[in-house]
DNA sequence: TCTGGGGTCCTAGGACCC
DNA sequence: TCTGGGGTCCTAGGACCC
């Protein structure tokens, strides 16, 4: 068997660990630019107050109703979930940390009839160590798993644990989930079951296996046995290497000079370069691009992205930064209305197994000694402390983050005080 | 009448996830 | 004024090879 442990609500479950006059209370947690809702308690989700809603057109709502408003703070979350999965690796050998809030457990090895049992133990045991809710699902593969979750949170949240453990249960929980609430089915798969008359995840589990092969691919296939209980999608414990590092972000307000928009797209690409050092990476190609407000549809638009292949795999910010510039030059066109540029590291290496370039005319040792002394200076005295010129001292491109909660987990300065 | 065919690699685009 | 960000995987089609 297979349980999913989920945090519920959880940005806002971190937010009211703080805050313990907000218990009961309607909260909810913006994203980035404080854009639009990404978390909401009960209370603010029995407002009706969507997902994804954008902030300033559910104002007035928030301010009726006296609704806690927080921008996202992702260092707290962070912190708060490696606590979780903390205790859950103590529970199992076998982890596999799925998303900032959620984990899978193999519970392969236990009797049937223990398995709800130990889930309600984990359950407790999270609340005890950290003070944050979960609900779990159990099952025999990954997806319904899943499903289980959510029909606990769905129909009886106070029970906290759910098992599909029988056929009976099994075919109660696909009759009383619809198809775009099954893992793997979102808005354009919806359409297409929709249209063929599929209602609910009971129904997808009966068609014929090659329709589902043939209209939803490989994918759609996998999850189709899953439904029935076959485990088709692998458990992965170790965390998977990373593919990419990305840093895009929308401006807090629209730019149209080509240094700001540049200075923004420099300060990214120096956080791309961060990361990549910080997990030991290197990178041998990068794609920036620049684009336009795509929701002022009465303005003209514009987006371009270019790759840049590098002479040889680097992580050093200097460099990278040069690098985007020139693409840069090639891709900016004056007089349009910037609102989001971005970097994105691609074909990463081992930093320390770089292919060196016969004909490279970088001075490595030298960058990456230069590199390590900025990492521990901006440790040490905040992020930007050490810079490079074309990050500049600019701040119109910055996030805005009106309702940021302090870091009260990982600064020192931030911790909660109490006053007795 | 009949204009090769099979394999691999790369990229863009589309689907999905939290 | 104001609508998130960071990822993965699969497929189709073109380029290229022999």
């Amino acid at each position: 068997m297979i349980a999913l442990v989920d945090c519920n609500n959880f940005y806002a479950s971190c937010e009211r660990l703080f805050q313990p006059g907000l218990q009961n209370k309607p909260i909810v947690v913006l994203s980035n630019n404080d854009g639009c809702v990404i978390a909401r308690s009960d209370e603010a989700r029995a407002l009706g107050i969507e997902m994804g809603a954008p902030s300033f057109l559910i104002e007035s709502l928030l301010q009726q109703h006296n609704v806690s408003v927080f921008s996202s703070n992702y260092t707290l979350y962070g912190d708060l979930s490696d606590r979780v999965m903390t205790t859950l690796s103590q529970y199992t050998d076998r982890l596999e940390v799925y998303s900032i809030d959620e984990a899978f457990l193999d519970l392969t090895s236990f009797r049937h009839h223990y398995v709800t049992g130990y889930a309600h133990t984990i359950r407790n045991m999270i609340m005890q160590n950290v003070g944050i809710p979960v609900s779990i699902g159990i099952a025999p593969s990954k997806t319904l798993a899943k499903m289980a979750n959510r029909l606990v949170k769905k129909r009886n949240k106070q029970a906290g644990v759910y098992c599909i453990d029988t056929e009976e249960k099994m075919q109660f929980a696909l009759q009383n989930t619809a198809v775009n609430d099954i893992w793997g089915i979102g808005s354009q798969y919806t359409k297409l079951l929709t249209r063929n008359g599929f209602v609910t995840a009971w129904d997808v589990s009966r068609a014929p296996e090659e329709w589902i092969r043939k209209n939803l691919s490989v994918v759609g296939q996998r999850m189709y046995n899953e439904l029935k209980g076959i485990s088709c999608i692998p458990f992965e414990e170790m965390p998977a290497k990373k593919k990419m590092v990305c840093v895009a972000r929308g401006f807090g307000k629209v730019l149209s000079d080509k240094n700001e928009v540049m200075e923004a797209l420099a300060n990214f690409t120096a956080m791309v370069a961060a990361k990549l050092r910080s997990e030991q990476l290197a990178t041998n190609a990068i794609q920036i691009f620049v684009q336009t407000n795509a929701h002022r549809s009465n303005e003209p638009q514009y987006f371009r992205s270019l790759t840049i292949q590098l002479p040889e795999a680097t992580n050093s910010t200097n460099e990278l930064i040069r690098q985007a510039r020139q693409g840069f030059e090639t891709i900016y066109r004056p007089g349009y209305n910037y609102n989001k540029t971005g970097c994105t590291a691609m074909e990463l290496v081992p930093a320390e197994k770089i292919q060196y370039n016969m004909f490279d005319t970088e001075n490595r040792a030298r960058n990456s000694q230069l590199m390590q002394v900025v990492d521990t200076v901006n440790r040490s005295f905040g992020k930007n402390a050490l810079r490079f010129a074309l990050q500049g001292f600019g701040t119109r491109w910055k996030l805005r983050q009106l309702k940021l909660s302090p870091c009260y987990t990982t600064r020192i300065e931030e911790v909660l005080t109490i006053n007795i």
